[in-house]
DNA sequence: TGACCGAAATGGTATATACCAGATAAAAAA
DNA sequence: TTTTTTATCTGGTATATACCATTTCGGTCA
C-alpha cells in the first residue's frame, strides 16, 4: 500500500475543520506558506491541498487575496425562467445586478445560426454581473433580435429580462431550450467573477422562444461551479 | 503588459492542433517530457498547459498512459429519462454497459431521507459503468426499494433500468427530480473512469417517480465533465 | 508459441527556490 | 485630517531536480 500524499492529508485536516464549523463561510483559509510551514512542507504541495477544495467546491479563491470557504450552493431551478430574481429576493438574499456592457452587434455569423428563421440583421447584446451578498456567482450576456425591442437599452438592466420583455414589450417568453456544460473561464470572465484565470465553471446557454417557438433571447451565463447546482423536472412521454 | 505566461502559449499551439484537425479525437497528446524538450520549458510548466486543456475538456488524462484528444460532447437530454441507451444506438455508437457491483443495502439514513415516505427497510443497489467505443463516459449507482421489486438482480443489469421496471415490474416512472452539479471524483470513481484522482467531474440525481408521486428509484450519476452536456426544456407557467 | 522479464516511457508526488504582481494595512508625509 | 508611501502579505509563474508507480513493449527464455 502505498502511502497517503501530503496533499490529501492536508485536505482532509481542511474539509474537517469546514465540516466542523470552526472554518464558516467566507472565512479565510490558512495560506499556502502558513500552510507549508504547519505542515512542514513545499509550498508547492500545500497549494495542491488548497486547489483540491477549491475543485471541490468547499473553497473559492480571490486572485492574490488568498482562499475562503464557500457557502452552500445556490440552486438554481430550469424549470422555470422567470425565477432567479424573485427566489433569490424571497429567500432573503440580497441579489445584486451589474451592468457590464450594452452594445449593438451588426454582424455575427454565430447569431445568426442561433436566431435561425429570424432574418435579423442587428443584435442589442448585454452582460451582466449577479452576485449574492457581495459575492459574484454568475455572468450572464443576454442577445436579442434589435428591430423587435426598440428603445430597449432605455429601460433598467437591473431588473429580470423576462420581466422587461413581458411587461413592456407584451412579448411574453413561453419556453426555452437550455444546454449544460463544464466550461473554462476565460481571462475577462475570470476577473468578472473575481477568481483566477483558466478555471473549470459551468456555461449554460438558453434560447427562450415566444408562443409560435420563434426565438426570443439568447442567454449565456457563466456559473461559478463550486456556487451552485441547477435541478429540473422530468416528464415521461 | 505582463508577457503571456509560457503555459499558456504551449496551450494554444494545442489547441489550434486540435481544431485543425492535426489531432484527432483518441490520439495521444505530446507527452510532458517531450512538450517541455521541445518548448525549452520545465516538464512542470508543460504539465500546466496539458491540465489546462484538460480543464477545457479538450483532452482527457489516463492515469501514467498519457493524454488523448477528447471526442466531441455527448449531449444527455435531461427531458426525457429514458433516451439514453436507446439514443445513443440510433447515432450509431457503441454504449456499453458493464457491472461494476450489485448488493443489498440494509440500514442507511441517508437513502431513507431519499425514499421518504416509503417506509423501507432494505435497498438494492447497483453500479454501473457506461462507455461509448471503449471509452468510460459515466458511473451510475442505482438505488430501489428492495420489497417492491423482488428478485431484481436475476434480471439482466445491461440493459435500460426503466425498461426492466416498466416491462417486467410493470412500474412505468412518471416523473423525475433532477439535480446537476460540479462535483469532485473519488479515488474510486476515478478509478473506473479511468482518469486521475481528485478531478473535477459533473454529479447528477435523479429520482424518479411514479404516477402516485412516490419515489421509485434514485440514480447517481458521475460524468467525465468534458464528455458530455445536458439539455432541457422548460416551459413558463 | 507462450510466458516471463526488464528497459523505456508515461504520469504522480514532492522539494527547494526564485522572482513577479496585485492587495492590504500600517507608517509617513502633506 | 487626508493623502501618499512603504512594507508585508497574498497568490502566480517558473525552474531544476528527484524518486515512485504503472503501463507498454521488445526481447529472452522455456
Amino acid at each position: 500500500m502505498t502511502p497517503k500524499p501530503y496533499f490529501l492529508k492536508i485536505a482532509d485536516m481542511l474539509r474537517r475543520e469546514i465540516a466542523a464549523g470552526v472554518l464558516k463561510p467566507h472565512m479565510a483559509l490558512p495560506s499556502e506558506r502558513a500552510l507549508a510551514e504547519k505542515f512542514l512542507v513545499s509550498r508547492m504541495t500545500a497549494r495542491r491541498a488548497l486547489e483540491l477544495l477549491e475543485h471541490e467546491g468547499l473553497a473559492y479563491n480571490e486572485e492574490r487575496r488568498g482562499r475562503f470557504v464557500s457557502p452552500p450552493r445556490l440552486r438554481y431551478d430550469l424549470s422555470s425562467v422567470v425565477s432567479l430574481v424573485a427566489n433569490s429576493k424571497a429567500r432573503g438574499e440580497k441579489l445584486e445586478i451589474k451592468v457590464i456592457e450594452a452594445k449593438e452587434i451588426k454582424h455575427s455569423s454565430w447569431l445568426y445560426d442561433k436566431f435561425e428563421g429570424m432574418n435579423a440583421e442587428a443584435f442589442l447584446s448585454y452582460t451582466r454581473l449577479f452576485s449574492i451578498d457581495g459575492h459574484a456567482i454568475f455572468i450572464e450576456t443576454e442577445y436579442l433580435v434589435s428591430d423587435r425591442f426598440p428603445d430597449f437599452f432605455d429601460h433598467d438592466l437591473k431588473q429580470s429580462t423576462s420581466h422587461i420583455l413581458d411587461e413592456i414589450y407584451e412579448t411574453p417568453s413561453c419556453s426555452g431550450d437550455i444546454v449544460i456544460k463544464m466550461c473554462r473561464l476565460s481571462d475577462n470572465e475570470a476577473g468578472l467573477l473575481n477568481i483566477p484565470k483558466n478555471r473549470a465553471a459551468i456555461e449554460l446557454e438558453q434560447i427562450t422562444r415566444d408562443t409560435e417557438g420563434l426565438p426570443i433571447c439568447l442567454a449565456r451565463q457563466i456559473w461559478r461551479g463550486e456556487m451552485a447546482e441547477f435541478s429540473a423536472k422530468t416528464i415521461v412521454n
